[in-house]
DNA sequence: CTATCTGCAAACGTTTTGCAACACG
DNA sequence: CGTGTTGCAAAACGTTTGCAGATAG
């Protein structure tokens, strides 16, 4: 995986990131380096990347790609009003109820709620 | 809600549809029955009857939205070989873990497998 | 020197939308 | 009659891809 200085640039800028950024959020930021980057260059990093395993994709139904820095094992809480995403430890879940011959291999768990900031500008859910 | 003729016919097809249907296999079946139902029509009327709670919308990561008949709780299955998606039953979530003041809404589970068909065909995933 | 990568632009698959004509109560 | 719906076609959206030239090792 040779390390372009556009590759190495998207990665720090993930690994910088406070919190989980979109394609968008991470391309406005590398034009900052590359004025010239396309969206081809940042969507093929980014995928080379997550799948190398050197950051995790979090594919949110209904919302674009983000992407994550910490790589040990945890979930995503989602605010329903807002859209943002934050961290939250992996929740224990009994797969002794799936029929006994499955295996499974992974899952995808995303918690919605209404985040404390909406929650005090009283917003509600859609 | 005005119940149309498309509209009571795409909820039939959900109904009588044997899995998780998508978009495409409903506007398939629907044609059957209105030759000329535009791709908009079913959108429209799926959205109309998933917001309205009398069907229920899956939405899978990657892949095309999906809807469901059944409203009781339980969660997806999904084979990452062939894509097929099955219910299970609903597993405990251990919420105890989340900070004390969020309140959830609401979740969205799905775990990864590969189905009985796709082993016994020596698949393996992608 | 060659494999890989870049910027750009076009294409993709899914879903939504604008609109004039139509159906229903 | 008027509100809500249809069919159609075009647009929107996020993402991928083809290509010719540039870069890394």
């Amino acid at each position: 995986m040779g390390m372009t200085k556009q590759r190495a640039a998207i990665l720090s800028i993930v690994r910088n990131f406070n919190g989980h950024p979109t394609v968008e959020d991470i391309h406005a930021l590398a034009k900052e380096r590359f004025a010239h980057i396309g969206t081809g260059t940042v969507y093929r990093n980014l995928n080379i990347l997550s799948d190398g395993g050197t950051i995790r994709r979090v594919q949110i139904p209904n919302q674009p790609v983000r992407y994550d820095k910490m790589l040990s094992e945890h979930e995503h809480i989602v605010c329903v009003k807002c859209g943002g995403v934050a961290d939250i430890p992996s929740l224990e879940l009994d797969l002794g109820k799936l029929p006994a011959d499955v295996d499974v291999l992974s899952h995808s768990l995303f918690v919605y709620c209404i985040c404390k900031d909406c929650l005090k500008q009283n917003r509600r859910p859609d």
